[in-house]
DNA sequence: TTGTTTTTACGAACTGAATCGTATATTTGA
DNA sequence: TCAAATATACGATTCAGTTCGTAAAAACAA
């Protein structure tokens, strides 16, 4: 139906995912750039990986001028909600409140935060 | 300080800690006819994937019979927070709030999971 | 006992991911 | 204009994960 049977990003393409997300499109020298605040890369790996990526369907690329400009092609939201899946699957044994209760205890979370998700549950639970 | 630098079981090796971590201890046979539940797999593949595993120190092993007896190594609690540190950073940008509200979003969670979840809630903003 | 089954050990093949070097084309600016 | 810088393309390498076949040892059963 649809599209994606296959959304499976390695971790690498979803640090690129990341960038792309954040800025909408970037060149490869922006993505390659923004990566190497935190990570040695080299350029032309950036560029395989994109290239790689564009092949997959992963992004997409508009190459009108010489420098490409690549978009990404898949929605972070999708793209969260497929891997989140997989880990309820695989490490919470299809229990996404367990996933919630760990990841609720184990890492730190604003008050802001667990306002937000106090309303999503007074809502969840009106239905 | 404690051991654990590198728990980062592969997919296979997760579905395998899983049947351990439900059963606690059990044989390569044992093992793979769980697996084989699901999934086409060949004795000695689990077999072999078990002999890695334990050299990597996911899984120890009773030898003294012949037919080897594993144990998880590693608890599925902390299996659990570290691939959910992971997957926070990688695919929620590091917000676990993000996390939680997309699980439960979208996937399928009962009224007594929500009310457990709640209990939670009320604890974490207590403090 | 002896042939069948079960088990472990181990190596080999295959695959996909990640990385980089080099060649070539294009752009740019002195 | 033309040398330097920048971009793409692409092949090669390395590594880890997965899978299985085969051999040898041990257990079992008729």
């Amino acid at each position: 139906m649809s599209s994606n049977k296959t959304i499976k990003p390695t971790e690498s393409e979803l640090e690129i995912l990341q960038v792309l997300w954040e800025k909408g499109a970037a060149t490869v020298r922006e993505v390659h750039d923004e990566i190497s605040k935190t990570k040695d890369i080299g350029y032309t790996t950036a560029l395989k990986l994109l290239q790689i990526m564009f092949e997959k369907g992963l992004v997409s690329r508009n190459d009108s001028s010489k420098t490409h400009i690549y978009m990404p092609a898949v929605s972070r939201e999708k793209t969260q909600n497929h891997l989140l899946g997989k880990m309820i699957d695989n490490v919470f044994s299809g229990s996404s409140s367990q996933l919630v209760m760990q990841a609720l205890g184990n890492h730190k979370t604003s008050k802001e935060e667990l306002d937000e998700i106090q309303k999503l549950l007074d809502n969840l639970r009106k239905e």
